[in-house]
RNA sequence: GGUGAGGUGGCCGAGUGGUUGAAGGCGCACGCCUGGAACGCGUGUAAGGGUUAACAGCCCUUCGAGGGUUCGAAUCCCUCCCUCACCGCCA
């Protein structure tokens, strides 16, 4: 009852339930409104029975006061048996609202975000629409090898090491290769703050469950997240820290859009993914990415995205690599996006497009759920803002392509211009080290 | 980790059981004043929810969070979280 952001919109959900079970539908749920509104009814119902016995007993009390004072004890004592009679009803009606209240949210805070009508139907992957390329798939006169044949080689990616010290899906990265790691970081952070308008961020990478679930990760994917003794989680992305920032706020209107970047290490589980990508660097439970979030008000998100998305790949057309846009259909897209644009950098050893960013609008989803708003100006209350959140870029998997593209018949690799003042003018990595 | 002091509205800051959702100030908005402004004066200014055609009215909840005492709690009790100061430890 008080101070409750539902994860969805009852009013809209009251207003439009076919609209509501349609949107479950395209995510492969079964309906819901139904029984959404029907809890959402007897809830309602309870609640005007209690606040009605609240608003009986304050009035009581505020007579009790009163008499008290003008030392009408018997009136006094009359009105605090009343009062007191309704004590067990009233204790009785407060543990059922609660329970129906926290039963409602608990439903809707397991439902995936609503998509954007433009988005495409389709079971996975497969159903992806491409958008646009950029460059081309570049030629070699060799069999152009993968990267950790390239790093191995190199003696700049140790995963015998790694596994020594952490197991799977770990690497020790060394020597030039960990040079043009860093470089990479600090070329796109660079590119973010000083071009994109992104200010830079160091956040803490442990959170409080409730920063989780601001950005939809909790109730439901805990699995996937690393967590410690003392209860914090170690961030998936700095997506979350980012995002909340704004969280509880009430920001000025002219305040948006807020453009955050950091660079963080992401520790992920990666629970559900037995066996896939197992040889080399492309999924790790560590790895850095650069991220990008903006907060912006509801009728500027869907320029926002475009803009980001612009922004993650202006990183990659800059390094020289060949990639392309797809946007994710019904089947790929994630639980609190609205709508999503992976970017899929070719990786030629591996022969493959892969996912190097990922950015997606949430819409007021996540703003929602951590209780981010603005103050329109010149209308009283407050309006949801908008999220958006994008890799920009993830910098493990940038290491990748940069080995696989710029790799010589030799197996040294090029470094790419725009890296070359990060790594001392250093033009190449050679292959004898 | 130890000791002490605190957590009140956009901000500062009163308030130790009864019209206090909360004095006062700042800020902000509107109006008056002015040639225009400053000053001054006046009015207004939390969020979430229920009811409703209504962003009119009425009602409920919220003074870090959660429990408890009471007819009634910002005010009393318990637990937790956080902030500040000093000590210890430490990149």
């Amino acid at each position: 009852m008080p101070d409750r952001f539902r994860m969805h919109d009852l009013r809209w959900i009251r207003e439009a339930p076919q609209d509501f079970d349609s949107a479950l539908a395209r995510r492969g749920l079964q309906p819901l409104a139904e029984s959404v509104l029907d809890l959402d009814a007897r809830h309602r119902q309870v609640q005007a029975e209690l606040q009605e016995m609240q608003a009986r007993r304050n009035e009581a009390s505020k007579q009790i006061g009163q008499k008290k004072k003008a030392g009408a004890e018997a009136e006094a004592q009359a009105l605090m048996a009343e009062v007191g009679q309704l004590k067990d009803r009233l204790a009785e009606a407060e543990e059922q609202e609660r329970h129906l209240g926290e039963e409602l949210e608990g439903l809707l805070a397991g439902l995936p975000n609503a998509l954007a009508p433009e988005v495409p139907d389709g079971p996975d992957e497969s159903a992806n629409e491409v958008l646009r390329a950029h460059g081309e798939k570049p030629i070699f006169d060799f069999a152009p090898k993968e990267h950790y044949e390239l790093g191995e080689a190199l003696g700049g990616l140790d995963f015998e090491a790694a596994a020594r010290l952490s197991g799977a899906r770990f690497v020790v990265v060394k020597a030039a290769i960990a040079r043009l790691h860093r470089a990479l970081a600090q070329f796109m952070l660079d590119l973010h703050t000083r071009e994109h308008g992104y200010t830079e961020v160091q956040p803490p990478l442990l959170v409080r469950d409730h920063v989780l679930f601001g950005t939809g990760q909790l109730p439901k994917f805990g699995e996937d997240q690393f967590r410690t003794e003392e209860g914090y989680w170690l961030i998936p992305t700095a997506e979350v820290p980012l995002t909340n920032l704004a969280a509880d706020q009430i920001l000025a209107e002219e305040a948006l859009p807020l453009r955050f970047t950091a660079l963080t290490p992401c520790f992920r589980s990666e629970a559900g993914a037995a066996g896939r990508d197992t040889r080399g660097m492309l999924r790790q439970h560590q790895f850095e990415k650069v991220e990008l979030v903006s907060i912006t008000h509801p009728e500027g998100s869907q320029a926002e995205h475009e803009r980001m998305t612009a922004c993650a790949e202006e990183v990659l057309k800059r390094l020289g690599l060949h990639y392309r846009v797809v946007t994710l259909c019904s089947g790929d897209t994630g639980f609190a996006a609205r709508k999503t644009y992976d970017i899929e950098v070719w990786l030629p050893g591996q022969g493959a497009y892969r996912e190097i960013s990922s950015c997606s609008n949430t819409w007021d989803f996540q703003a929602r759920r951590m209780k981010s708003r603005f103050r329109p100006v010149g209308e009283k209350g407050t309006r949801l803002v908008h999220s958006l959140n994008g890799s920009g870029v993830a910098v493990g998997r940038a290491l990748i392509a940069v080995l696989e593209t710029y790799q010589r018949a030799d197996g040294g690799i090029a470094v790419p211009e725009v890296l070359r003042p990060y790594m001392g003018g250093l033009e190449t990595i050679a292959a004898d080290g």
